[in-house]
DNA sequence: CCAAAAGTGTTAGTGATACACCCATGT
DNA sequence: ACATGGGTGTATCACTAACACTTTTGG
């Protein structure tokens, strides 16, 4: 049920979204951040969102303040888990609904908005002290990429659309941090039917050029593995 | 990041929740269904919930509506998705946090509150016309249900505390909506380690009396199987 | 002794893991 | 010819699925 009363009589909480953004980038799995220019929190490293607007979607407004603050956009998105501890935010209730994103940062180029110093890529490894209760929404993204990962085939965003097959097994070692067989990897991926070979090879290596593959597109766009 | 502005120059959107309790109920799986008493959709069915205050946090917000106004409590409780889309309400823009939840109906009494007109279980093969966009808070929850069933311990909040092997096996049966095999059953569940043997057997039945077991809490409350 | 559910093992198939060598290309 | 990564198969083990009869109790 929505309610009892009148919803206007009651005080409200502010809802925004928050949005944790993964890639691959030089070999390390890394998360955009953005500086603060702004109380509270001035000038600390902070996950990118901003307020939910009355006329638009959760989705929506994800999607526009990662567009706004970041200049990245067409990313897999998904909804991860809403933060509600009235303590979170130190001047008033905030509500947060976080999303997790995935890209291929070759896509695009990064350019910190108006509201905010400075965007960044941080390997997962090598974090700034963060914002709000930014770190645990962090941890728990982090577990659910690995699980996303292990499960579906959501690691195709993270990758161009033509690749080979050791680049797509490279993104499972950086995401899991271990090292994977590469014939039971290739094993499994074509028991998947997830890739499709085309007739292209690499160029611009110095050794034997491996082939190259496509997403199956006859799965749909994120398939449950098991 | 939080945001950009003060946040009280925003309209702010009502933020509920919601919460979809199951249980299993003469052989059946049930959700539990209240009645509204007010506009919008008075004397629909409806999921129950409602706002959260200022001061609570979402899954005290939840447990709170939960005992108001259906007299429940003590339950396994779980965030599961936040649905925001800005025309759900017909009234004014409401986001609302959904809880999946589980009980053994057996351990309490129902009760309708002042805020709802009845309170009643109704099997998940026979439910009403609901208000809202409840119908699909419920199949996303039910999915989620049959998941977590099959990859966590969570069947064991469905049982009182001791139970018969059958009894856990007709949990799966009913929630999954399919037979299992009794060997292959009872063979997992003690390779998994999840129960413990009591002394004890079941008393008042005509037949054989099947031995009695408890949830092997060596394994912390929930624990994810795979 | 009959009805009802409890309890128990074996076999076959499927998927996961461990492991090492030859191949194609550029320099 | 050498260095670099590309590409391939087999054997073992663990887990899943299919399947039927005997036991214990109450009536």
């Amino acid at each position: 049920m929505e309610e009892e009363f009148d919803p206007e009589k009651y005080d409200r909480p502010s809802v925004t979204v928050d949005i944790i953004l993964f890639t691959i980038k030089n070999g390390d799995l890394k998360v955009l951040l953005v500086k603060r220019d702004l109380e509270p929190f001035k000038d600390m490293w902070a996950i990118p969102g901003g307020f939910v607007r009355m006329e638009e979607s959760l989705e929506e407004a994800a999607k526009r303040e990662l567009l706004e603050e970041t200049n990245v956009k067409d990313v897999y998105l998904e909804q991860l888990y809403t933060f509600g501890n009235p303590k979170r935010d130190p001047r008033t209730r905030v509500i947060t609904v976080s999303y997790f994103a995935l890209v291929n940062s070759d896509k695009f180029k990064l350019k910190a908005s108006t509201d905010v110093k400075d965007v960044k890529w941080f390997s997962i490894y090598e974090l700034p002290k963060l914002a709000f209760d930014h770190q645990d929404i962090l941890e728990y993204a982090l577990k659910r990429l690995r699980w996303k990962l292990e499960y579906t085939t959501v690691a195709f965003s993270l990758l161009p659309e033509r690749f080979t097959l050791t680049e797509l097994q490279t993104i499972y070692e950086i995401i899991m941090h271990k090292q994977l067989d590469k014939r039971n990897f290739r094993k499994k991926v074509k028991a998947l039917d997830i890739v499709k070979e085309t007739s292209e090879y690499q160029s611009d290596v110095t050794h034997r050029p491996a082939k190259l593959y496509k997403k199956n597109t006859k799965i749909g766009e994120i398939v449950e593995i098991f």
